[in-house]
DNA sequence: ACGATGCCGGAGCGAATCGCTCCGCAAGTG
DNA sequence: CACTTGCGGAGCGATTCGCTCCGGCATCGT
C-alpha cells in the first residue's frame, strides 16, 4: 500500500548498487548519468536524494567501509580461524572492495571515513594475527598484504568488460572463474610454502585504501 | 649523431609507455592529451606518428600481444616447467597486461590481432599442460586460470591510484608489495591444496582477452 | 656564417560530455 | 474533482574530447 516511500526505498538501494557497477566500469571517470540510467530513474530522482555526486560517492565509501568491517567482525566470531579470514576475504572480493578505490581520490575524505578505515585495519590484523596464531596462515604475509590482494581481485576487469558489452550471458562462467582465482590464492597463503619475497619492513603502505593523505 | 632519427625513435618508445601508463589509471577514458603529456612530447607529435588515437591503440595492443606470445616461448623454452610457467606469468604481470583489457573495448580488433591471440593461448596451454605432467602445477587449474590471474594481477588499482596522486616515493614499496602478491598467488598454484570450486567445464570464457565479439 | 628546411609544441577548432537545474506530467490523496 | 507529490528528462553553462594547423627553433647544406 504504501507504494511511495516503498519504491523510493528501492530506488536508493538501486543507486548504491549501479553507482558501484558504473564505478567498477568506469573508474573515476563514471558519470552520475551512467549511474541513474543503470539504476533504472532519472537523473532527477538521483539528485532528489543526494546532493551532489560527491555525497553520494560519500555515501558508497562509507558503506563499503561498514561492510569491510562487518565482514571482519563477522570473521573474527568464527571459531575456525582460517574459517574466518578466509570467510572476510571471500566476501570483501565478491563485494567489490576493490572497484571503490578510485572514488578515494574523487571525493572529499572525511574524519568518519579514516576512523572507519582505521578500525577496519585494526580488525584485520587481528584476523591475520589469530590465524598465524594458530598456524593456518603462513606466517611471512602482513595484513597490508592480504588488503592489497583484496583490493587486487576485488576489481574484475574482465567481468566487467563483458558487461560493458553486454555479454550478460558469459557472466556467469567469468564470475565462477573469479572464485576460482580467489580459491587459488586462499591456498597461496596456507602455510608450508617457501618465504615471500623482501617482505618490506618499515616501508608500509597502511593499506593506501582511504589515506590519500 | 643522427640526432633527428635518434629522438624520433625514443618518442615513440615514450608514446607507448605512456599509453600503457595513462590506460592504467585511466582505462578506456584515456585521453592522446594526457598521453602525450605523460610521454613528455607534444600534442602534435602523436599526431605525426599516429593518425588517429585508434592506430595508437591498435598498435600498442599488437605490442602487448606480441609481448605475451614472446614470454610464453620463452617460458617454454625454459627447461624447468614450472620455473617457465612461474617466468611467464611474472614477465606477464610486470608488463601490465591486465591494464590493457580496456581497449579491446574502444579499438576495431584486426584479424592480426585475434591470429595472434589464438597463437598465445595454445603457447599457454602447452605451458599449462607441459607443467602439470612434470607434476609441479595443480591439475585442477586450466589455463583460462592462469590468463585470469594475469588480467587480474596484472592491474594495479593501488599503484595507479598512488601515481596519479603524485607519491612517486610510496611507489616502490608499492610495487615490492603487488610481488609479493604475485608470489602468494604461484604458490596457490603449486601441487597439495584441496581441489577448486567447480571447474566450470565446457563453459569456456576463451580468456576473453581480445575476443570482444 | 647564414638562409633554407623540416620537425616540434601547443593554441584553438567543433563536437561531445560533464554535473546539475528546472519544469511538465502522471500517480496518489481526500 | 482540485490538490499534492515525487518522477523523468530536456537543456543549461562549463569542461573536455579528438584532432588540425601554424609560428618558432634546432638542424643541415653550402
Amino acid at each position: 500500500m504504501t507504494t511511495r516511500k516503498d519504491t523510493a526505498e528501492r530506488n536508493d538501494r538501486a543507486l548504491l548498487q549501479a553507482a558501484r557497477d558504473v564505478l567498477a566500469e568506469d573508474g573515476a571517470h563514471a558519470s552520475v548519468a551512467a549511474i541513474a540510467h543503470r539504476a533504472g530513474v532519472g537523473i532527477g530522482s538521483l539528485y532528489r536524494r543526494y546532493k551532489t555526486k560527491e555525497e553520494l560517492f560519500q555515501r558508497l565509501s562509507l558503506m563499503s567501509l561498514e561492510h569491510w568491517n562487518q565482514a571482519a567482525e563477522q570473521g573474527l566470531a568464527d571459531p575456525d580461524p582460517w574459517a574466518g579470514l578466509a570467510g572476510f576475504v571471500r566476501g570483501c572480493v565478491e563485494f567489490g572492495q576493490g572497484s571503490l578505490a578510485p572514488v578515494a581520490g574523487i571525493i572529499e575524505v572525511t574524519e568518519q571515513m579514516r576512523a572507519r578505515s582505521r578500525r577496519g585495519d585494526e580488525l584485520l590484523e587481528e584476523l591475520v594475527r589469530r590465524a598465524q596464531g594458530a598456524g593456518v596462515l603462513r606466517v611471512d604475509v602482513t595484513a597490508v598484504d592480504i588488503a592489497l590482494l583484496i583490493e587486487q581481485l576485488g576489481r574484475s576487469p574482465v567481468v566487467d568488460q563483458l558487461r560493458k558489452q553486454g555479454r550478460e550471458d558469459l557472466l556467469p562462467a567469468a564470475t565462477r572463474a573469479r572464485r576460482r582465482l580467489i580459491a587459488i590464492a586462499l591456498d597461496g597463503l596456507r602455510p608450508g610454502h617457501a618465504p615471500l619475497p623482501e617482505a618490506a619492513p618499515g616501508e608500509e603502505l597502511c593499506s593506501g585504501r582511504w589515506s590519500r593523505e
